[in-house]
DNA sequence: GCCCATCATTTTGTCAACAAAATATGATTG
DNA sequence: CAATCATATTTTGTTGACAAAATGATGGGC
């Protein structure tokens, strides 16, 4: 990918060019968002001067959002040879639905034992919302919704330690669903399970609350292509930079 | 506590005046381990400049080593307000011992379905390590032999992610210990449970096996005085500076 | 043609000076 | 005497220039 391409990729509004620059946190979400959209595939080597000019800031303010994201996973981060966007293995990606697994599980059970019935009110509000942006057909906004159902069972079951995991967690399940996804299947949460697993909540029966969400995780897990063959974008991997970036580049940029 | 008495703290051995300079890793190890010995003890300020001449580093390597403090919950980092001991409170310190026992069980499930003979062959040879240190007297080797089966156990389960929260965990359950271990008790993991804990992954019985580290983690957290009462430590936090830092201060740093 | 050494360029890492913010000090007033 | 404000000092945050390392290009030897 070429400069000019990236800079492409990355400057999805006017940024950086304000009053007041950028902060390391601005840094992250938009090359967290730039990950996600694809417009910054897998392996692409992210430069510092260059993401300095683009976002107006200084070299420090990109080397501190580099080191968030590495710490997150999002990109790797190797002394003296630097960043470039992270490569999720399948061991990886099976290791994190594995955690999702236990974590979730376990949020669930302690939230169970301790809800109260505001917070099922504010559950099935948000239900509410995810299904409208499915209806409305904005699928963007029903992920971020869906994510944050996930968040919000995470902080109320009120175990700091949970939270601060599944935000670990969240934040990497969508590079390892970009990589893996089926192409031919959609991928989201079924909106179905969230409701089922308000009711369990709410009916005080953990066992099926646990259940409900690990069918939720494992169903996720199974619409990606978590085979032991190597996939597409591991292939292009293994021989330095991926064909899929440069076949698709810039269709992908504009 | 004054700069002269905190250059005390710290300064165990000549550090900082060799040739090669220390990486931030370093001073992270050094600022860990002279908080674990309570020779920083919580609340204290952390300094930038008097902290670098001390390691003989810059401003900046400190800094790097204060974000992977703040990062491990080991120091609060408040912008424009610089670094102090992080003061673990009640509810944390529970939070941390529940995600114990979340997070190993599902290690130690994992571990009993695919373990190896050669893995409970060192698994075994750790114990008696342990062991051996143990009836020598040597707590703080034991305790260090101690915290290595936990981390073992994780390496082996085969699960990056959980390996991953395992770290993150053990490297913050000392400060909880040491803020609220009941001093009259001694705070060591029971030797015994790590034996038991093997022979039952050795035999395949993951029941009892999560049974074992579950009663293991509550053992530990039962040592320690985490009622809602507020401890003095916390008490003293409460209005700013910790009345035990000056009391102790000059005894714990000899 | 292929391999290796050399040199130029690009890229990352470090540091010390400067700027900004917070804190401590002390004077002043009600 | 307490409270408030102005000022001095300390402490943290930022930047741009320089150093070191890695990368890529060139050319010569085999």
């Amino acid at each position: 990918m070429t400069a000019a391409q990236k800079s492409t990729a990355l400057r999805t509004s006017n940024i950086g060019k304000d009053d007041i620059p950028l902060s390391s946190d601005d840094v992250f979400s938009h090359v967290y968002q730039a990950i996600l959209d694809r417009r910054l595939p897998p392996g692409t080597k992210l430069r510092e001067v260059p993401l300095a000019e683009l976002f107006g800031v200084t070299r420090g303010t990109i080397r501190k959002a580099f080191t968030q994201l590495a710490n997150q996973k999002v990109i790797d981060l190797i002394p003296n040879r630097g960043a470039s966007v992270a490569y999720p293995t399948v061991e990886e990606s099976r290791d994190l639905f594995a955690a999702r697994r236990t974590i979730e599980s376990a949020i669930v059970e302690q939230l169970t034992s301790r809800v109260t019935k505001s917070q099922i009110r504010e559950l099935n509000a948000m239900v509410k919302r995810e299904n409208a942006a499915y209806d409305k057909g904005d699928t963007r906004e029903a992920l971020k919704l869906s994510v944050d159902f996930h968040r919000v069972l995470a902080t109320m079951a009120g175990n700091s330690v949970y939270a601060d995991f599944l935000e670990q967690l969240v934040t990497r399940t969508p590079l390892v669903v970009l990589a893996y996804r089926d192409p031919a299947q959609a991928t989201a949460c079924a909106n179905q399970d969230h409701q089922d697993l308000v009711t369990a909540i709410a009916a005080g029966d953990s066992v099926r609350a646990i259940n409900t969400m690990r069918c939720h995780l494992c169903n996720l897990e199974g619409q990606l292509d978590l085979k032991n063959s190597t996939p597409s974008s591991e292939l292009a991997a293994i021989f330095g930079l991926n064909a899929v970036s440069h076949r698709n580049a810039k269709r992908n940029l504009q």
